[in-house]
DNA sequence: ACGGTTCCTGACCGTATGGTCAAATTCACG
DNA sequence: CGTGAATTTGACCATACGGTCAGGAACCGT
């Protein structure tokens, strides 16, 4: 009658239920916002009692400020492809592709983030004006390269950015609405192919580069 | 030592009081989502006792159903102009402008729509259902039209109208991120001109259409 | 095997919040 | 005026929530 297997040790316990909790929290946040969420939820969602989530987060907001984090590091990451081409046809594109392709496995992390971002992040504004402002303003440079070398036509590299981050978050922060107008159904294979496949045409058209 | 001029009438202290409470319910619901606002904050910005809140609106939820509503129902009214046009560059160019418009003058009224459809629409699933998606498909219908006619390129009306919801709304529910990599100011009267020529430029060019 | 550390958890607490209510005030109207 | 309806509001209540804590269980190194 043993309840579990029980078979890791301590360190891979903790961190096994880290992640659990994490990961309920992401999804508990993302549906009901900081301030409608409720540790009570989140503990029942991983499987596990709400003191024992204060023994690992200490407090709500602790907890919350480590999904949060884990987000914006994911999505830094995720963004390498734009440097790791140097045609605008291929770094453009390989970025929809690949902020599409989160939007669609991790959708609740990208409505955590927005939600953050419209509550004038309170708890992740050091990161917007450090990293993420380092970071755009990298790819900002690398835009007026490709602009200067004549790859591209010459547009307000900031406001590229922004449309990039707002169509293709777009498809997860407003899933369940694109879901309703879908008729009900969340997007199939060929549907999130052919979103990918309007987005890349229309802005790399729309800017000028033929592929 | 009289408090206040009290020249109104009762109904239109009735009608005076409930836009006083909708407009301050629509920036804290914006500012710290449904869970996280309280009568009482409403109560203080709108400068009455929050018994009385309850008064002309007999719940928390009854009164951001309202909220909800009327954003709601204001951008449909604004998105008209889609209509009065029969040219996709005008068209589609005046809703850029009108959505831009919305998002600079009305911005929190975005945020709690956004809020509200990342959290299931919860309160206005129905609307989703009936009033926007019949509204999308007309609209569909007739980017389908200036298709046909040759007017612009080929491309799947639905993720068009995505790409301009979530490029024009972004400014609205993404502005403190906006402000925060513009160095900490608001968009200006030239950056908003700016922010709006690009996104006509690249979304018409996109489409192929040529002004 | 044993001492110390880490981990777990049920029971509990203080507070904040949505909502109620009844008494008081203001107003509309004959 | 006078009377009833509409409005206003301070005081109050029940509940739900974040967080605490003490005692016990599990585990680790030696």
């Amino acid at each position: 009658m043993a309840a579990q297997p029980r078979t890791n040790s301590k360190k891979e316990r903790r961190q096994e239920n880290e992640k659990l909790i994490l990961a309920a929290a992401e999804k508990v946040f993302s549906e009901a916002g900081f301030g409608g969420a409720t540790m009570q939820l989140i503990a029942d969602m991983a499987g596990l009692p709400k003191a024992n989530l204060h023994y690992y987060f200490p407090t709500k907001e602790s907890l919350y400020r480590q999904v949060v984090e884990n987000i914006f590091q994911f999505w830094l990451q995720a963004a390498d492809v734009f440097d790791d081409a140097d045609d605008p046809a291929e770094g453009i594109g390989a970025y929809i592709d690949a902020k599409m392709e989160i939007s669609r496995r991790h959708p609740s992390g990208s409505k955590v983030w927005a939600t953050e971002v419209m509550h004038r992040a309170p708890v992740i504004q050091d990161y917007l004006e450090t990293t993420l402002m380092e970071w755009t303003e990298g790819r900002a440079a690398i835009i007026n390269r490709w602009i200067a070398e004549g790859r591209m036509d010459p547009v307000d590299p900031d406001h590229l950015l922004y449309m990039l981050w707002a169509t293709t978050q777009h498809y997860a922060d407003f899933s369940h609405q694109i879901e309703t107008l879908n008729g009900g159904k969340p997007l199939d294979d060929a549907q999130w192919e052919a979103a990918k496949a309007s987005i890349k045409r229309i802005i790399l058209k729309g800017i000028g580069v033929t592929e």
